[in-house]
Order: structure tokens, then C-alpha cells, then sequence
DNA sequence: AAAACGGGGGA
DNA sequence: TCCCCAGTTTT
């Protein structure tokens, strides 16, 4: 290959997307957008990056915010703790730099939430710097291109990646370098049946040539999914007047700082009969009235580590507990509180 | 070094 | 269904 990176900058300049986080040479913005960005697609990404720019167009806005708030933007996205560490790091910004924002990969990289990857980013598209960003995209190019049969995720393979991507990048161009080989690998170089026919680099491309574009890049073994049982107690649900309790979750745990009602977690299914036997249940009940209104169907969540097999207990009872941790609300007023999917779903389904 | 962390969408 | 996505932090 002669020129990888003029060759690759050739085609961005033609095929490359046009997405509002290209338009700016802001620093926060360009790093909201990788936050949003990661692990995350960029169509589900788009009207995520829109909310917050609009509603906190600069560090310091989002930095005065509160985090509930911010989570509550972050409504629907999926790894929460990037909300948490992008206020999080909003404020320390705010505070302790006045106002100026890390402007190289050394000092981008000591942020919570900002990793290699992050920093390389906006290091090089921000600041110039000329540092190659190693995502998915970036992976399945190189290894497919340059024949790596390494995996990512082992340390040598790592070191590899990430050494053959800073070979290649323009040093005079390093931001549009990296965008370039992302976008080629998310647009062109697919994961599965790319258009190797029509490829500009055919005739170089070791997994072309070699017939490995199907075994590249190489893929680590796939972990194993952990089984879940939720057994929610909804309390009041059918009557307008009373309210319900909520809570927040603070464990370290899945979904950690939304909220979801008073929970039982078992290690199988438990019917209504069993439930109001089980210590944690007679702990939440203690001291109340109550009848057991409508329980729903099961709901199965997917979540990647994680299976969760969910069911509602709609109770009716005379007076609400006072518990600890525990928040008395209004049905109309769960709508302001950061939520998961799953229990969004709950709340369409029972209005 | 390995596990944990969401949710959506394409094939 | 399985795989992947502009990855990072914690254990």
C-alpha cells in the first residue's frame, strides 16, 4: 500500500457524513458527541446530541445542572454511567480549570468517562493532535487490510492495533484521518458482506485477497448471560387519589441512580403464593392492609451481560408506608423521573 | 485479565 | 436469534 492515509482522507472527502458534531470545533461539543457515542450508533446517537446541545449548549450549563436532570436526557440511551461521569466531569471543569478544557490526550485521558479511545478522539479533531482513535470500525479495517488476526481485547493484540492506526494517521490531518477510517468502516468496511468488489483497497486488502473477510477481525469468545428475577410491588396503581412508591436505585447495579418501584429479586420465577411469604416482601408489607389488585404478564428484558424476567404486583392498600430510601408519588409524577426502558414500558402499558 | 455496564437495529 | 455498535470502569 502506498498511501493508506491519503487514500482513505481521498474518500472521506467524497463519502463521508455529513453530522452536526463536524461543523464545530468546540471541545465540548465534539466530546458530548463521542460520549454519546459510544458503544452506541449513530442514528439511535443523533437526536440525543440535539437535546443536549440545545438544552446545555456549554460546559458550564451542564455543569450547573442537576444530575437527576441529566440522566433524565440520558432517558432511553443505555449505560447510564456515562450521564453520570460526563456531569460529573462537566463540573470538575467548571470548578477547578476555570472554564478551560483539557486540550491533549494526556490530560483528556485523567477524565472520568473519557478513555483511549475518547481522548485520541478529541484530541486529534479538537486539538490537532495527532493521535489514532481505535474503535470497532477501526478494528475490522486493519484487520481486514493489513491481515491483524489478533484480538482486541488481548493486550498484544491491543498494543498492535493501536500502534499500526498511529503508523498510518496524517500527522498533518489527524482528525480527519480518524473520522475517515471510521466512517469506511462503518459505511463500507460492514461487518458482514461488505462490497469488497468495488473497493478501493481490493487489491491490497489481505482479507480480499485471501478470502478472510468473513474470519476477520477476529472475535473474542462470547460471555455468558446471567438470569434475573424481578417481582415489583406497585402499590396503588388503580387509584388516582393515593400515591405509589418509587425507588431510587443506589446499588452497584444495573441502571444505578434510575428509579423503579419496591422491588423482590429472586434466583427463580415466584408465584403471588410464594411471593408474600419471602422475608424481603413481609419486610416491605409490614404493617399494611392489602390486596392484590392485577398482576401483569411476565416482561422479559435483554440486556447484554444480564436477563431480566420482570413481573407487577399491582397492590391496593389503606396507607402508604413511610420507608427509608422509599419516595411517595403521584402517578402523574413518575413521568419526571430518569426511568428504564423496561419500566418505561411497564408505564405504557398500564397508564 | 476479566467482568460489568443498555438498548437498538440489521441480517 | 446472533452480532455489533465512534468504550470505560471496576474488580
Amino acid at each position: 500500500m502506498k498511501d493508506f492515509g491519503r487514500e482513505i482522507l481521498a474518500w472521506y472527502e467524497i463519502h463521508g457524513r455529513d453530522l452536526p458534531w463536524r461543523k464545530t470545533t468546540d471541545p465540548y461539543k465534539i466530546w458530548l458527541s463521542e460520549i454519546i457515542l459510544q458503544q452506541t450508533r449513530i442514528k439511535q446517537g443523533l437526536s440525543y446530541y440535539h437535546n443536549f446541545t440545545e438544552k446545555y449548549p456549554d460546559v458550564s450549563s451542564l455543569a450547573r445542572a442537576p444530575e437527576e436532570e441529566v440522566l433524565k436526557c440520558w432517558q432511553g440511551l443505555g449505560y447510564y454511567t456515562r450521564a453520570r461521569n460526563l456531569h460529573h466531569t462537566a463540573r470538575i471543569i467548571a470548578n477547578d480549570q476555570q472554564y478551560t478544557f483539557p486540550d491533549n490526550y494526556k490530560d483528556l485521558l485523567n477524565l472520568k468517562g473519557i478513555g483511549e479511545y475518547t481522548a485520541a478522539a478529541i484530541a486529534s479533531i479538537a486539538f490537532d493532535e495527532p493521535r489514532a482513535v481505535v474503535d470497532g470500525n477501526v478494528i475490522r479495517v486493519l484487520s481486514r487490510i493489513f491481515g491483524i488476526k489478533k484480538s482486541f481485547d488481548k493486550p498484544e493484540g491491543k498494543k498492535i492495533f493501536i500502534s499500526k492506526a498511529n503508523d498510518l494517521i496524517s500527522k498533518k490531518e489527524p482528525g480527519k484521518f480518524n473520522q475517515a477510517i471510521m466512517d469506511f468502516g462503518s459505511i463500507y468496511c460492514v461487518p458482514a458482506n461488505p462490497d469488497c468488489n468495488h473497493c478501493i483497497f481490493k487489491n491490497d486488502c489481505y482479507a480480499f485477497r485471501n478470502d478472510q473477510v468473513d474470519k476477520l477481525p477476529v472475535r473474542s469468545p462470547k460471555i455468558k448471560i446471567r438470569k434475573r428475577y424481578f417481582h415489583y410491588l406497585v402499590f396503588n396503581w388503580n387509584d388516582p387519589e393515593q400515591k405509589t412508591l418509587l425507588k431510587k436505585r443506589n446499588e452497584r447495579d444495573i441502571w444505578m441512580n434510575l428509579y423503579d418501584f419496591p422491588l423482590i429479586e429472586t434466583e427463580n420465577t415466584m408465584k403471588w403464593k410464594d411471593l408474600i411469604t419471602h422475608p424481603e416482601f413481609k419486610k416491605l408489607t409490614k404493617g399494611l392492609i392489602f390486596n392484590l389488585r392485577q398482576s401483569s404478564p411476565l416482561y422479559k428484558h435483554q440486556l447484554t451481560h444480564q436477563q431480566i424476567h420482570a413481573r407487577f404486583f399491582m397492590l391496593d392498600i389503606t396507607a402508604l408506608p413511610n420507608r427509608k430510601n422509599y419516595h411517595k408519588t403521584k402517578k402523574s409524577d413518575i413521568s419526571k423521573y430518569p426511568v428504564s426502558r423496561m419500566i418505561e414500558k411497564f408505564l405504557q402499558d398500564y397508564p
